[in-house]
DNA sequence: ACTAAAACATACTAATTGGTATGTTTTTGG
DNA sequence: CCAAAAACATACCAATTAGTATGTTTTAGT
């Protein structure tokens, strides 16, 4: 995600990057490669160039921009958590009260492409390989509160990682449709009632 | 949507249950009104004869195809319910594992067209009113619950709602991504410990 | 049976789509 | 420095899109 190194390497950059702001915004299928190439300084033909068609541009898109992503703003912070409930809690709060980038409007960038181009099975694997390791480093983290006592043994933390990945994306879904952030705020009150049960 | 007494609405309810299932599989903006009419004894003149344009249709859906379709699944099997957080944790249960309509790759039709059109000012509201009804149906299961002394008055019943509202819609989302019924069974087992704590 | 409106049918259009063909320029290794 | 490959630019194309123009048929009230 941070290798500009070479002209070329930019220009494939730009192109992602520009594309993630207007599918996030906007859709996959409803975001031309004609937009995509109006918005930038990148012609037709470096586009297919770059990527031999859109599909592929969408899965470079998923492994380099939107992987990374998240494991940055998921991932990263619950790296040798000494209080997971709290710290995941915290993860999402964040995510949905201050995160600039993620905003209600568009919802969360992975749960929308999920929705749309689950059908595709190319994109359907990487998304859900992408599911799979936030699911796994959210239910690592509460193996590691067993061992120091934090979260209760009889917790199937693979379980309580699905669940608490899939309401935050139905929470982004609801949120979509509104316009404060009262929904977010419901939430999460729920969300932090369910994660001190796992003590 | 269950009057085609004249012919005249039987060829609109037709162009709408076609509509729905060629949408609830594809998408709102890849379902084209040439396949919809393809797939129907329905001409062009008569598409736009009913509806003023594509949108319009698509607000009818909602209106009259899935509002009433989830008001009969979620809501009806929770009135004068005796065990909310049973009843409550049943209808999403035989949503999830045995609801024939409803299939695990295409997902929540209303939490489809939500992540697809929340930009859409018309559907965005239309999306909402039929979120706003079904948390509201769930709520009220839950406070007759409190009076009958089987739901702590202490809980937050419109918290509570769209929490589950919301959960059920990213499990819909998430299973799309999947192939075997195992995370339904995830996040079932899940809703039902946080059911459990409302008691 | 007659007529006016409702309900439909057919043929078209302008815009947009993803993708390609065919070039030119820029970079890079020897 | 120089050739070959990499990187890009431009012009095009066939298919699909939502929507319209202009008809014909069917229905319903008198």
């Amino acid at each position: 995600m941070s290798k500009p190194s070479s002209k070329a390497a930019s220009t494939r950059l730009e192109i992602l990057s520009k594309a993630f702001e207007l599918i996030y915004k906007n859709g996959y299928q409803t975001t031309s490669v004609d937009v995509i190439i109006a918005e930038t300084r990148v012609t037709k033909g470096a586009f297919y160039y770059h990527f031999k068609n859109k599909d592929e541009m969408g899965l470079a898109l998923i492994r380099e921009i939107m992987s990374p992503g998240m494991m940055d703003t998921i991932a990263t912070p619950l790296q040798n958590s000494q209080n997971p409930t709290e710290d995941i809690y915290k993860v999402f709060e964040s995510l949905l009260l201050t995160n600039p980038t993620i905003t209600q409007e568009s919802g969360c960038p992975a749960a929308n492409l999920a929705h749309e181009m689950s059908a595709h099975v190319y994109f359907r694997s990487a998304l859900h390989n992408l599911t799979k390791t936030l699911e796994h480093v959210i239910a690592t983290t509460l193996e590691s509160g067993k061992a120091i006592g934090k979260i209760n043994p009889s917790v199937n933390s693979n379980e309580v990682a699905a669940f608490v990945m899939g309401s935050y994306w139905g929470a982004r879904n609801l949120g979509k449709l509104e316009e404060g952030k009262k929904i977010y705020r419901a939430y999460l009150a729920q969300l932090r009632n369910y994660l001190r049960t796992l003590s």
